[in-house]
RNA sequence: UGGCUGAUGGUGUAAUGGCAACACAGAGGUUUUUGGUGCCUUUAUUCCAGGUUCGAGUCCUGGUCGGCCAACCA
């Protein structure tokens, strides 16, 4: 094997890891996490995360959990759990250990009564407001809180009595006593425990004070001796404070990583704004297929392979970046061509009848390829008939130059059929064209083509008596501009009202016999994959992505 | 008027002091029983000003512009 390895390019976090294996830190043992809030499902942005985390320990060795960030019961809930996962295995990965940040509930409790004990935090009883008041600006230093220079004993003892809910919600907080005047607003004491009487989806009413993300997840990376902590570039001004607990606890130090997240035109990327939407119902929900979620792009019918080579080219980098929606389309193409199932189905149909049918056979049995890049793919076969559906937009009454489908006169193949010629264009009232009446040349079917005529154009169709129908959901991006969020104003003025149209359309008969896990290619359209609400009785297709766009008239 | 962080074609990503390259997007051609795919060609790039060096996208100095930071969110 004397293949030439290619010089693969590391990223800024690669070329770290390989650095700290090569020096022998912590005896070359690598531990990367996943670390998710169970408050939304995740979306394509979360996907760059998982690849980047998951794709270094199958790279390098190691492994990676999977830490649900469960810290503020208010806004998590199992549902988004469960989705999670899901999502993470779809794309391909799987944990070494799935933890939760309130696995560690009673040690946080203890690292925080530590602090107190050193004089490192003390119970506020401040309001918000007043804290903030006394918190300063970027540009100008906080002043102390009246409550800063309690004895450690108070402090111990209030803490006690808080978590014994003593107290009422927001009456008190635990702060760290860092720097009210550093020049990091993170490390102007930070509160790093509040009181909720709020029902945690995992330890249920046990407790009523819970620790702030600071205070729990560089504690949490330390406690399962995560190596490499990534995390996203709006956390970069967290990593003093990460440092300065992992120090002052005197535990495990982990050591945390910022990248740039990922921006894709056309969409949104925040919780927040995500959650409105299916709040506002401006989408029907965390899948559908409009949404940047993973959830939503698999119901859409893009294979986790595309999404996973896609985070692979878009690289890891500290800049921000908006990437084109159209090289994440590029990917699902790629990914596509290779494995859907083609087939016709016709959007407008506009009758053709073949005058020239012998009516005494009934049909004339057609066999058309399943997939043309793989020839081991089969076959299946369709009846083509005196009656047939085409598309309105492949008949032109007075064509452009160049246009080589059907108009008076002129021939076209029939994909895997005959050649037709139009001979006559019937129109209603209005002048409409209503049918065509065409001649079929019986030497010409595919395969065993005798007749000589070549023809330019090549058009899909089907029998109009046999095909069935089925609901087509053609969905278009979700936004009108390519970057909603930074726009003036609200991001919900700019959503495209005509994101999804939902159509009928004919297919073949053959569809309802596949599976829902098979995706589709409707020859010359786009690709289309059933939808969860798919039935054999009632087919539903989604559109994926359109072909490649060649001619235009 | 603070701190942190970043800047390479239209969009991303490489080049680790030595010919600025790759992908997407765009344009053109070719093949094709999908105006798809494949194949070929092509347009277009180092934020600015100095400096170091035989040589700077890369190193140094000073600017400019962008992003993040003042939730009892993560």
């Amino acid at each position: 094997m004397s293949e030439e390895i290619k010089e693969k390019s590391l990223n800024f976090i690669e070329e770290i890891v390989v650095a700290d294996l090569k020096s022998g830190k912590h005896s070359g043992r690598l531990l990367t996490r996943f670390p998710p809030e169970p408050n939304g499902y995740l979306h394509i942005g979360h996907a760059k995360s998982i690849c980047l985390n998951f794709g270094l320990t199958q790279d390098y060795g190691g492994g990676t959990n999977l830490r649900f960030d469960d810290t503020n019961p208010v806004t998590e809930d199992t549902e988004y759990v469960e989705s999670i996962k899901n999502d993470v295995k779809w794309l391909g990965f799987n944990w070494v250990n799935e933890y939760y940040a309130s696995d560690y509930f009673d040690q946080l409790f203890k690292f925080a009564k530590k602090l107190i004990t050193k004089g490192l935090a003390y119970v506020d009883d401040s309001s918000s407001e007043e804290m903030a008041a006394l918190k300063g600006t970027p540009s100008q230093p906080g002043t102390d809180s009246p409550y800063r220079n309690r004895s450690i004993d108070e402090n111990l003892q209030l803490f006690e009595s808080m978590a014994n809910g003593e107290f009422k919600e927001g009456s008190k907080v635990l702060r760290a006593k860092i720097d009210m005047a550093s020049s990091n607003m993170l490390m102007r004491d930070p509160i790093i425990y509040r009181i909720k009487f709020a029902h945690h989806h995992r330890t249920g009413d046990k407790w009523c004070i819970y620790p702030m993300y600071d205070f729990a997840h560089g504690q949490s990376d330390s406690i399962e001796g995560i190596t490499h902590s990534i995390c996203t570039l709006e956390f970069v001004s967290h990593r003093e404070l990460y440092d300065w607990f992992l120090e002052k606890l005197e535990i495990f130090p982990s050591r945390q990583y910022e990248f740039a997240r990922l921006n894709l035109t056309y969409t949104v990327m925040s919780k927040r704004k995500l959650l409105q939407l299916v709040n506002e119902k401006y989408v029907t929900g965390w899948d559908d297929p409009r949404m940047p979620t993973i959830s939503g792009m698999r119901r859409r019918g893009y294979p986790a392979k595309a999404i996973v080579d896609f985070c692979d080219r878009i690289g890891i980098q500290k800049r921000d970046n908006l990437i084109d929606v159209s090289l994440l389309e590029f990917f699902v193409r790629e990914n596509l061509n290779k494995t859907a199932t083609r087939v016709m189905a016709v959007f407008n149909p506009l009758k053709v009848t073949i005058t020239n049918f012998p009516t005494e056979v009934g049909s004339i049995e057609c066999t058309l390829e399943n997939n043309p890049e793989i020839p081991e793919s089969g076959s299946r076969s369709l009846n083509f008939t005196k009656e047939l559906w085409i598309e309105k937009d492949d008949f032109m009454e007075n064509p452009p130059n160049k246009y080589f489908r059907l108009s008076p006169g002129k021939m076209v193949r029939l994909k895997g059929a005959f050649i037709i010629q139009c001979d006559e264009v019937v129109h209603d009232e209005n002048g409409e064209v209503t049918e065509l009446k065409c001649s079929y040349i019986p030497t010409s079917k595919s395969g065993q083509d005798e007749s000589g005529i070549k023809v330019k154009g090549v058009i899909h169709w089907l029998p109009a008596t046999e095909s069935i129908e089925a609901e087509i959901r053609m969905y278009e991006r979700l936004f009108k501009v390519e970057d909603p969020s930074s726009e003036e104003g609200d991001f919900k003025d700019f959503i495209n009202e005509d994101s999804l149209v939902t159509i009928k359309a004919y297919v073949e008969p053959t569809l309802p016999s596949f599976d829902g896990e098979t995706r589709f290619q409707f020859i010359r359209n786009g690709y289309y994959a059933p939808d969860l609400d798919s039935t054999p009785e009632k087919l539903i297709f989604n559109k994926t992505v359109g072909l490649k766009e060649g001619f235009k008239i």
